[in-house]
DNA sequence: GCAATATTTAGGAAATTGCTTAATTATATA
DNA sequence: TATATAATTAAGCAATTTCCTAAATATTGC
């Protein structure tokens, strides 16, 4: 897992932002853009860097692009930070 | 608190080792900047982020400061980190 | 006060980031 | 095929970051 790919990914508001409206769900690049008052090109670039972290996953839906969150990855994350802050894991699996 | 100020300290590799280091106790500037081979000038930039982001507070001995972890802020960063991902915390407060 | 030590601040070069517009790729439909 | 839509990539620019050296500040001990 590469750390430093996360950690930048995650020092943007911008890309918190995205990865906070995946949280609800899926959506396309168009979908997720409406939301931000940037052009598409500034958006793409955001993506690339979650993509680069494993932060999210794409997969191509006829003309669009559908963004997910990658949660395998994401959870991996959460173990990772908790450890860098040496925080004891919760004993529970309730997922 | 300041979201954006922790991750923007917690993005650099050089940071994370900082605090990773200030988790066995606090060091004086001298003997933090011992371990990295660069100047005590950036350290000390190094150092004014993380102040800036409240993860470590300093404290003057003499002729030396020393710094050490603001744990408090480590905890909230943790449950703030915790937060963003979704992820529930563990019911033991087991300090 | 003066010199030595510890640390920060100032000023600047090189690399990175975040954004833009324009061009390109991929798909759908007529 | 031609055209429209969705999204990415390319090229370029301003702002920021990271590092350096040199100068300034703070403290200790003579």
């Amino acid at each position: 897992m590469k750390q430093q790919a996360v950690f930048k990914a995650m020092a943007d508001p911008t890309r918190r932002a995205i990865l906070k409206r995946l949280q609800a769900g899926a959506l396309t690049a168009g979908e997720l853009g409406a939301h931000f008052d940037m052009t598409g090109a500034a958006l793409s670039h955001h993506f690339a860097v979650l993509k680069q972290a494993d932060l999210v996953r794409t997969e191509r839906r006829g003309q669009f692009i559908v963004y997910s969150l990658n949660s395998t990855v994401m959870e991996d994350v959460a173990r990772m930070l908790m450890d860098f802050l040496q925080i004891k894991p919760s004993t529970g699996g309730d997922s």
